[in-house]
DNA sequence: AGGTTAGTAATTTTT
DNA sequence: TTACTAACCT
């Protein structure tokens, strides 16, 4: 480890020159602006090493930080390989599960024991709705789940309750979402407990209020390394921020074209700001993309660069064999003959030797996969739905979890609630409330006051009732000489849940019975339950079984960070993609979070990528009818080959009617107008106001505006509906 | 206490 | 269309 550096370094001459530099500036703040695969992990692990090679640190005066667990696993293996040996002991993971690890350090300094439990969002949801009933709020009026939201965002932005600013403030429930947050965060403390919020608010608030402590964590951490920075929030931001005073020794890596978690907290401004925030900053940029084609690359790069306020930077051909196929963009009729396309195409590749498993369907919402489902069962292609609910977010899991707390934790109130009924008992609301009261007149537990009440219950709930205390009396007594593994089972066994599924005639039945089976299992890699159920809060995630040769469908969302041979991006029609409820939301800001959403599907793609838009779709069950998305139209021509009946709109189209203001604000836009002029040029018989005209699928009705080639129709049947003027003939 | 039915709402979800 | 919730009945 202390050897000299050696000469010019073997891993080092693999990288390209911007590689190198982000690698080689390890002193001071560092951004390296990432492209879609520019080689973005390479980098991080090679500076990992380099940093290592030269002797500027230890393995565990590095701080690297991610988003998902899935990033740290991947870097953990690397380092691995790096230092070649297991990396156990590094401050290598997600930012929650550091901030898991740094509070138990600390957790007196906000008012919990070092053992608090992490909740998920199910018992968020249902202690703040206890919360709200208590404070007499009307849960119709004031639905819980718009104050969660409410809750979050402060946490996001680092602001305790008692920093609530009127600016920041939510007129939520008449002005009282402050002091219900207060409440709620009262609650989390009497049952020593955080949601994931906390785990990064409290270490902040730590962090500023007690210099010390700051002081020793500046000690341990020389250097800071930091993934996907433009997805990070203002707490984490804030967190970076004070860890990084002492050295200033920080390395953001990211990309301000991929951030797409505005909705979840994350501020584009953070990356934005960088050079800012960080006094002598430097900034390296990533741009010689290794991943896609040509066209790809240019489409990608020509839509994006629609957007204000960027960074600023453009992808180019890193590889030599860039040559490739343009992006094709496919018109239809309806949304079957799309997926129909789909499969028909799928099919043809695989004919032509593609491996599925290099194939993806990339959606903007997640009930779009549904039509593709259908398809590709049709035709015997098998598929993978990645996303969806997740392992530890199946109610089997979640109620064998919440056996398992109140094992480990007799005061987990919010895990005994869950299974006090879970199979049924005969305990219903009657009961639960008598155990609230006297819990919260007496401030005891739940399972406490369970205990009390025995004695003045009806025979049948007390019987039921005392076995299930008992039952836990018992487990709890085996823990001590049985193992974790041995007494989860029994447990599972003896409380009447294994049966509760065994006896259920659904579908679904044997799978939970599986799922449960591999639940225990998984308990037995952990050394004890605590270690276990810190493990299920923080690692959320689905192993996947990623062997077989499936195609994958997922949302947008989903597939970043990913790449596929051949991508399909359906559905980009407006008010889909980009989403209309978006846009109503966040107006211009939103519209420019949907280009990059649209930016990341197109640089998912390595060789084909394949563009559609429905005419028509049917949308909680009736048929609505969109126009093609705009961002069609703001694909570079040169790039894309358009088959079917899809062109640009004329508003962003050169031509004498138009004085096309866009451009005016948009100096970077595509000069080439040359779509099909076949098509679009003669328009003899214009449709106007008032004129009476048929539609395929939504009858007679008379035409109530027109915005060139798009009209607004109010149809005797189907109400008002905005379509293609081709898609209509005259009536009368 | 628990099952049934009617009414309503409906993105994206790294932890 | 579906899925979830809340009121309603047994």
């Amino acid at each position: 480890m202390n050897a000299p550096a050696p000469a010019p370094a073997d891993y080092l001459s693999r990288l390209n020159p911007e590689q190198r530099e982000a690698v080689e500036t390890l002193d001071g703040p560092l951004l390296v602006l990432a492209g879609a695969g520019t080689g973005k992990t390479r980098v991080l692990t090679t500076r990992f090493a380099h940093l290592l090679k030269t002797g500027k640190a230890w393995p565990g005066q590095v701080l690297s930080v991610t988003f998902t667990n899935k990033a740290a696993r991947e870097m953990r293996e690397r380092v691995a390989a790096i230092i070649g040996q297991p990396a156990d002991g590094l401050w290598l993971g997600t930012f929650h599960a550091l901030c898991a690890r740094m509070l138990r350090r600390h957790a007196e300094l906000v008012g919990l024991t070092s053992s608090f439990t992490i909740l998920d969002s199910d018992d968020q949801l249902r202690l703040l709705k206890q919360v709200m009933d208590a404070a007499g709020v009307d849960l119709k009026r004031w639905p819980a789940p718009g104050l969660m939201a409410v809750i979050q965002r402060w946490k996001d932005r680092g602001i305790v309750p008692g920093k609530v600013t009127p600016a920041e403030d939510s007129d939520y429930a008449n002005n009282r979402a402050h002091a219900l947050y207060a409440a709620y965060q009262d609650r989390l403390k009497q049952l020593n407990t955080a949601d994931f919020g906390d785990l990064m608010l409290h270490v902040v608030e730590i962090l500023k209020n007690h210099p010390d402590v700051l002081a020793d964590w500046h000690r341990r951490f020389r250097y800071i390394l930091v993934d996907e920075y433009q997805d990070t929030n203002l707490v984490q931001y804030y967190w970076l921020r004070l860890l990084a005073q002492g050295h200033k020794n920080i390395c953001c890596v990211g990309d301000d074209d991929q951030s797409i978690y505005s909705w979840r907290g994350a501020e584009i401004e953070n990356i934005l700001r960088f050079e800012k925030d960080f006094e002598n900053a430097r900034i390296v940029r990533l741009e010689a993309n290794y991943r896609s084609t040509k066209p790809i690359l240019g489409a990608a790069a020509g839509l994006i660069a629609r957007n204000t306020g960027r960074l600023g930077k453009t992808l180019r051909p890193g590889r030599h064999d860039a040559e490739g196929d343009k992006v094709r963009v496919v018109s239809l009729w309806d949304s079957e003959e799309e997926a129909r396309m789909v499969g028909d195409r799928i099919e043809q590749a695989r004919r032509a030797g593609q491996n599925l498993a290099e194939v993806a369907i990339l959606v903007r919402a997640g009930f779009q996969t549904r039509s593709f489902e259908e398809r590709m069962i049709t035709l015997g292609l098998p598929y993978r739905v990645v996303g969806g609910l997740r392992f530890y977010e199946r109610a089997e899991i979640r109620d064998a979890l919440a056996y398992l707390r109140v094992l480990a934790q007799p005061a987990d109130d919010l895990a005994f609630e869950r299974i006090v009924n879970t199979p049924k008992r005969g305990l219903g609301d009657t009961t639960l409330k008598a155990m609230h009261d006297l819990a919260r007149s007496e401030n005891i537990p739940l399972i406490a006051a369970a205990w009390q009440l025995l004695p003045s219950m009806r025979p049948k709930p007390r019987q039921a009732l005392t076995e299930l205390l008992q039952g836990f009396a018992r487990w709890r007594e085996m823990l001590g000489k049985d193992g974790h593994v041995v007494v989860a089972a029994t447990l599972l066994d003896e409380s009447g849940y294994t049966d509760m599924w065994k006896q259920d005639k659904s579908p679904e039945a044997p799978g939970r019975l599986d799922n449960l089976k591999e639940f225990v299992r998984a308990l037995g890699e952990f050394e004890n339950l605590s270690g276990f159920l810190d493990h299920t809060a923080l690692v959320m995630e689905n192993e996947e079984n990623a062997t077989a040769e499936k195609l994958s469908m997922m949302t947008l969302h989903a597939a970043k960070g990913l790449e596929f041979d051949m991508v399909f991006l359906p559905g980009w029609e407006e008010g889909l993609f980009p989403s209309q409820r978006s846009m109503d939301e966040g107006g211009e800001k939103a519209l420019e979070e949907e280009r990059r959403l649209a930016y990341v599907g197109i640089t998912r793609g390595r060789k084909h990528v394949i563009i559609s838009c429905a005419a028509n779709r049917r949308i909680y069950g009736n048929w609505t009818s969109s126009i093609p998305s705009r961002f069609i139209d703001e694909l570079p021509p040169e790039h894309v080959e358009v088959e079917g009946g899809a062109r640009p709109r004329a508003a962003e189209q050169p031509s004498m009617f138009n004085a096309a203001p866009m451009f005016a604000r948009r100096p970077r836009v595509i000069e080439a107008p040359a779509w099909d002029v076949k098509e679009r040029a003669p328009r003899p018989d214009a449709i106007k106001v008032g004129q009476r005209v048929f539609h395929m699928k939504f009858g007679n009705g008379n035409v109530i505006a027109v915005d060139d080639d798009k009209l607004d129709i109010e149809f005797d049947k189907a109400g008002t509906k905005r379509v293609l003027d081709r898609f209509v003939e005259k009536v009368g």
